[in-house]
DNA sequence: ACCCAGGGTCATA
DNA sequence: TATGACCATGGG
């Protein structure tokens, strides 16, 4: 059989990986700092940087904005792009505070939030959504790089169809709108692509058919 | 030695 | 609007 719709794939990935809880974080600040951490970069280093900051005791905003810009930098290193990150950490945190942290940002409506956040240098809209999804907990459908060449690639997810906000309207007139369906689904997707995928790109069990069996969509690009 | 990683910004045409 | 350069580290 065939996967033809975006909540068959949901239900193909859900049913070879199970319930995912995500997103790794002990607390919405210390997602939204990994949210920065993690942009075009491997989680494993994210992992390395959000260690350091948990060892200094500096997750939190108000602790975070008091860091001296250097020694933020030698923290947070090993996640690359280190000055940009620093600069962005720290307007996060200005944000943070200025919103009057997670109960503030709530009050708001998702589409008003949102709109704060792309104000916010250094965030853009996977950014942003991925902090609306998870840490404001509000019904939005993430678009990442891996959403786009499977759905492309499963031929889902028309050609045409490649602006973020474009792509992230074909998902949201698919699908319920509903928190747990999306924060599932963005989790799905990015582990499959880095248990799955990376690992055994010609794999013929590919719990995505068409994804895997002829050429993996993550490394054909 | 190469390629990639859970993006985003800026300059240029 | 749409490409390309740039940011930087670590693992496969």
């Amino acid at each position: 059989m065939k996967l033809a719709s975006p909540m068959e794939v949901y239900h193909a990935l859900l049913a070879h990986y199970g319930e995912q809880h995500w997103w790794p974080a002990e607390s919405p600040f210390e997602m939204m700092v990994g949210a920065i951490l993690t942009q075009n970069t491997n989680w494993n280093n994210v992992e390395k940087a959000l260690d350091n900051l948990r060892e200094a005791n500096v997750l939190e905003a108000d602790v975070l904005a008091t860091c001296n810009r250097e020694t933020l930098e030698t923290w947070i290193r090993p996640a690359g792009f280190f000055r940009q990150k620093t600069e962005r950490l720290f307007k996060l945190c200005m944000f943070y505070h200025e919103r009057e942290g997670i109960k503030g940002m709530k009050r708001w409506p998702m589409k008003t939030l949102r709109h704060f956040l792309l104000d916010v240098h250094g965030i853009g809209p996977e950014t942003a959504d991925s902090i609306l999804l998870y840490a404001i907990e509000k019904p939005i459908f993430v678009v990442d790089s891996y959403t786009k060449r499977i759905f492309h690639r499963l031929g889902i997810l028309p050609e045409r169809i490649q602006k973020y906000d474009d792509v992230q309207h074909f998902f949201h007139q698919r699908t319920a709108n509903a928190l747990s369906l999306y924060q599932q689904f963005h989790a799905l997707i990015v582990i499959h692509a880095k248990d799955h995928c990376r690992k055994k790109p010609q794999c013929d069990a590919c719990p995505l058919l068409h994804c895997c069996q002829s050429g993996c969509a993550i490394q054909q690009g």
